[in-house]
DNA sequence: AGCACGCCGACT
DNA sequence: GTCGGCGTGCTC
């Protein structure tokens, strides 16, 4: 049946579906997923098709101006889940589409790369002669390009050392062709990789890996990971890859943005050397994403390594989805539409028939309690493959230490005592503090002035590096001041309290003046290159203390690492949010992560001042689940998630007024809609970070058990709406900060 | 999102 | 008389 209407979506953001009439010319080459352009009011427009039918309740319809793409970008199962994310997520079709594909796939300015290659012509025996005779340079050049099918000449003129002249006068004489040939922009720059075997594993791996198996085999329910750091997941990853390349199906491994290192690529393209392997990442050119993009559309690449947005990877025969980490919180996209990859992929695999499998040390509470409740699959990894014990870990009480040394000081004793210990014995420290400058506050003593930021409603940051003080929300700098600057208090003694990474690596240089201290936060990150020269730098062992943020706390491992030390755990663990804890276990157990992987145990000093907090007693004990139970259960009581979902509201303005006014008129507009299911609304709120670069946040919070009807209340209440000028609501469907 | 249509104030 | 302010509503 020929279908002559195309239901299209256009690229405003309207979140409709508009009928054009397919014309005679198009017949057969409109198809679910084509780029068209479409006569859209006075203008024109551009969009994709959704959906075909035979007839429209439209009365008049316009016809499609223009085809824009030959076969569909969008496959009928991705388009699915973009439905199913607008509707999830309270957020236009169009926006979800537009994440599905690449700006430079939608906009196909850029192509393949063309370049001229060079192949063997016809010879004989007697020309190759005359040749070497005559010309011994273009001779050279034939016996190259005779121990290969054919090159790009550029490479043909290196490898012969010549130049693009003496090739030309080969293709003149018809000894070689040349031809235009697309080459690929590899991300890997041709980077060769030993090829690796698969390795024998032990019990629960094996248990783990029979689990994603069977999935693969008959995708019902995803396959959550619970191991512990060193025990093995990659392994299980790369062995149900295997299996699915086996059955005919292609995989998508999701990894956090920052683990996405030549390293971590490196072991899958070792394990499967004959497999064109895509990356799928934010740093890729333009050109490079357009090229691995059309690679995997066009079936060519069976494996797509990525970070969140490659959930979206269009390969052709999808088998298994892996989300490696799959608590980290980069899988969740800060702006609209505010997906997580983790759940797009659970998503995703059902529509597909995909497997699922989740991988985590420290799974999130959603995931372990989808596990408990028997929705996901669970497998255990206890142990660490090479039996190495978990590291040693030790609290430090910041609380007796101040009474004990008149004071706070950076390093605790024991700290201290245990990095002496490290030093004396040649081996590497890392330090983690996450925060960044010298001091979080800077204030008078006198009268209580606190130096704030004019824009954010945050103190501002001492950086001694810049002696400025910066505001880390909006980046507002400005000088130091040297007397209190409150008109009728002028106190001269301006202090600072609180520290960042700054003052640690001061604190290490003063404590420790022989030792080769390197401190890694988005101050000393200006160049992307400096991240891997500081990595080397401390690999071979030219550093001795690492000091950083975040950024430290993940990825690479280092085996001389012996000692990480955290300088202040509960720095977290009092914000505003009821995920405090969590982050900190997480935190806590990952860091404690990065110690003693080599053949020696590893040693964790963990300073706090709150050390009985379930959060860190837990972590020491490397107990997820008896974090998992008493949190649980802190959870259930307050009826917030896991147990129950949420949606977050956040209304900006630079009037407060508005802000406030436009949270409450929504607020009760939600109460109207929420009919016919349990759900609790909170009361309109300035949000934690009430004013945030000159804008003034509100908050609204609602929660139910289900999740569907409480996004469908919320768009009910705000689609359509006209808010006033200078006023964005943005609606956040399963948040994880709630700053 | 744009862009037209539309209904009230200050200009060549 | 007309040019243009931006409020309202529609786009298959």
């Amino acid at each position: 049946m020929l279908h002559s209407i195309a239901k299209v979506v256009v690229d405003l953001a309207l979140d409709r579906e508009f009928d054009y009439r397919i014309p005679a010319a198009l017949a057969g080459q409109v198809h679910v997923g084509s780029r068209v352009a479409v006569p859209f009011g006075t203008r024109v427009a551009q969009g994709y098709v959704v959906g075909l039918a035979t007839e429209s309740t439209h009365p008049k319809l316009k016809e499609i101006t223009e085809l824009l793409s030959k076969k569909p970008l969008l496959g009928d199962k991705i388009l699915e889940l973009t439905r199913w994310m607008g509707k999830y997520y309270c957020c236009p079709v169009e926006l979800c589409v537009k994440c599905a594909l690449p700006e430079v796939v939608r906009k196909a300015q850029i192509s393949w790369k063309e370049r001229q290659y060079a192949r063997l012509g016809t010879i004989g025996d007697a020309d190759f002669a005359k040749l070497q005779k005559k010309a011994p340079k273009q001779a050279h050049v034939i016996e190259v390009l005779r121990r290969e099918e054919g090159m790009f000449v550029a490479r043909l003129c290196e490898s012969a050392d010549t130049d693009a002249a003496t090739v030309k006068k080969l293709a003149e004489k018809g000894f070689v062709t040349i031809t235009d040939q697309t080459e690929e922009r590899d991300p890997f720059g041709g980077e060769v990789f030993l090829p690796t075997e698969p390795l024998k594993l032990n019990t629960e791996q094996q248990h783990a890996l029979d689990l994603c198996l069977a999935q693969i085999a008959k995708p019902q329910s995803p396959v959550l990971i619970h191991g512990v750091t060193g025990s093995g997941k990659t392994e299980i990853y790369l062995q149900a890859i295997a299996a699915a390349l086996h059955a005919g199906k292609d995989s998508i491994v999701l990894v956090p943005e920052i683990s996405l290192t030549p390293q971590t690529v490196e072991r899958f393209r070792a394990r499967f050397p004959n497999q064109a392997i895509t990356v799928l990442h934010s740093h890729l050119s333009a050109g490079e994403r357009h090229d691995q993009w059309h690679k995997i559309h066009n079936g060519e690449s069976h494996i797509v390594i990525g970070a969140r947005s490659a959930i979206f990877a269009p390969v052709r025969a999808l088998g298994l989805i892996i989300v490696d980490e799959e608590h980290e919180t980069s899988y969740k996209q800060e702006e609209a539409p505010r997906y997580n990859a983790r759940d797009l992929a659970v998503m995703r695999g059902k529509l597909e028939g995909a497997a699922v499998v989740l991988g985590s040390a420290t799974p999130s509470l959603e995931s372990y309690y989808n596990a408990q409740r028997g929705r996901y699959v669970l497998a255990e990894l206890p142990r660490r493959v090479d039996n190495i014990k978990m590291p040693l870990m030790r609290i430090v009480d910041l609380r007796q230490e101040a009474i004990r040394n008149k004071g706070v000081h950076v390093l605790s004793s024991r700290l201290h005592g245990a990095i002496q210990a490290r030093l004396d014995k040649r081996e590497q420290v890392i330090l983690f503090l996450n925060r960044r400058g010298f001091a979080t506050h800077c204030f008078c003593p006198r009268c209580g002035y606190v130096a704030e930021c004019p824009n954010c409603s945050i103190a501002l940051t001492f950086h001694r590096q810049h002696n400025r003080l910066l505001c880390h929300l909006c980046d507002h700098t400005q000088p130091v001041p040297k007397v209190c600057p409150k008109p009728d208090c002028r106190d001269p003694a301006i202090r600072y309290s609180g520290m960042g990474t700054e003052k640690v690596e001061s604190a290490l240089q003063k404590a420790f003046p022989k030792a080769r201290v390197q401190r890694m936060d988005a101050d000393v990150m200006t160049k992307k290159s400096l991240y891997r020269e500081i990595f080397n730098a401390f690999r071979v062992g030219k550093i001795d203390i690492l000091v950083g943020t975040q950024m430290i706390a993940k990825g690479l491992h280092f085996p001389n690492v012996t000692l990480v030390g955290i300088i202040h755990a509960d720095m977290a663990l009092h914000l505003p949010d009821f995920r405090a804890g969590e982050r900190t276990f997480q935190l806590l157990v990952q860091v404690a992560g990065r110690a003693g992987r080599g053949d020696i145990e590893g040693e964790v000093v963990v300073q706090s001042y709150t050390p009985f907090h379930p959060a860190i007693q837990y972590a020491r004990q490397h107990d997820y689940r008896g974090f998992y139970d008493q949190e649980i259960e802190f959870r259930q009581q307050l009826y917030y998630p896991p147990y129950t979902r949420m949606v977050a509201l956040t209304v900006r303005s630079r009037s407060e007024g508005k802000a406030k006014f436009v949270t409450e008129t929504i607020a009760k507009d939600l109460a109207q809609q929420l009919t016919g299911f349990k759900a609790i609304v909170g009361e309109p709120a300035p949000a934690p970070l009430a004013r945030i670069q000159t804008f003034y946040r509100y908050q609204l919070i609602a929660r139910s058990e289900r999740i569907l009807e409480l996004s469908a209340a919320v768009a009910r209440a705000i689609t359509g709406r006209k808010w006033p000028d200078d006023v964005t609501v943005s609606i956040d469907v399963d948040p994880l900060s709630l700053l």
